[in-house]
DNA sequence: TAGATTGTTAATCGATTAACAATC
DNA sequence: TAGATTGTTAATCGATTAACAATC
């Protein structure tokens, strides 16, 4: 796979990093200057542009408008994307209370859920049970779905927002999702995350008192 | 870097799987059923394995046991790790609230803002003036943060826990955050997650229409 | 024993980087 | 022009996988 997960990562980070320099109010940008922004090699920078036919001038560097519309577009910005959120506990109600999306063009329409609790037609995000995510996912012509729900439940859920057409997910349970190949699924692990900088702590530190030892 | 990033995420989700066949009452695994649980090849898994010096039975698979005992002195889950929260928004906020990663020994013992309204001493988990960081994190043996302030005051911020002495970061602002070598940090961005979805659902899409044209 | 699975080596695959000619 | 930066090729690096001998 030549276009993979990580380019992508990457152009998410410089479209980001290019809207700060904008906002400083600069007009271009080299490969240099943008690849420090993000914690990558100049190289790395140039190399993803061009694999997008991205070109820039010669000893000018790149202008920052131009880039950032090349990136809007490969990043569909230049469309609103309606999503809807699995599983109202703390990290589902954190992210459609979460504002941040609505400039980015990422609009979380509402929420599903199986507690009674949980449940609110009448919010700014509606929350709604389970079992009209099909109906609604149709009428809204939605395409991306966030899964947050416990483990256990993870991908029984998951079916059923395949079965609604989903075709995307992005999903919080440690779990590996089967899915069928025309489904997209990004998974991200918090508690694997954190694990991995305890990890390197300690593993840091291990070398420092080796290191201290000799 | 033999041991990197990747291979301790996988640690992570092997542990999980084998809990969860744990409970389900299996005894022993073979490198075949756990690589399928997680997602990766069965040559993935016993390499993995090989490379901490964690071994099998030939023809007798893993004893589930001996390998959770293996995977939690690796990803140091034999003893309690203290982490707190900087940045109480949204998302500081749920990982305050979500009680899960208590059992898995890792304890979140506090959350720090500069917001008077986000304060309060006497909650469950308190949460105090980002100012009384250090010596909290001084006399409590903090090593470990997780990030989620907002973009402008992430690298400020950062400063600020370094200065504090901890030693390692999860970071959820999209910034490529400068800081020492010996301090670990670990990012997580989240939009750029779920534009990697929206991307790779447009590229499928796209392809498929493609191929139904021709 | 025959069969199945590990552990490891070598081959493959893919991503990153170094280097430099092109050129503004 | 001289100097600096791009765009791209080739080299490097690292991670994954295939394959199979060892062996329980």
């Amino acid at each position: 796979m030549l276009v993979n997960k990580k380019i992508i990562s990457r152009f998410s980070q410089y479209r980001k990093a290019l809207i700060r320099f904008q906002e400083l109010g600069l007009i271009k940008v080299f490969s240099d200057s943008l690849g420090e922004a993000v914690g990558v090699t100049s190289a790395q920078v140039r190399k993803d542009f061009s694999l997008y036919g991205i070109s820039g001038n010669k000893r000018g560097g790149y202008q920052i408008q131009d880039l950032l519309d090349e990136l809007q577009s490969i990043l569909g910005k230049d469309k609103v994307h309606d999503v809807v959120v699995v599983g109202i506990g703390n990290l589902g109600q954190a992210l459609i209370h979460y504002g941040g999306f609505e400039k980015e063009n990422i609009h979380i329409i509402a929420g599903f859920d199986i507690d009674p609790a949980k449940l609110s037609k009448s919010s700014r995000i509606p929350v709604y049970h389970l079992d009209e995510l099909n109906t609604f996912v149709c009428q809204n012509n939605i395409e991306i779905g966030i899964l947050a729900v416990p483990d256990a439940a993870a991908q029984h859920v998951c079916d059923i927002m395949v079965e609604s057409d989903i075709k995307g997910i992005l999903n919080f349970a440690p779990i590996g999702l089967k899915a069928p190949a025309d489904v997209v699924i990004n998974n991200v692990y918090l508690q694997a995350e954190l694990e991995n900088v305890i990890y390197f702590v300690n593993a840091l530190e291990n070398k420092c008192k080796r290191c201290k030892k000799q």
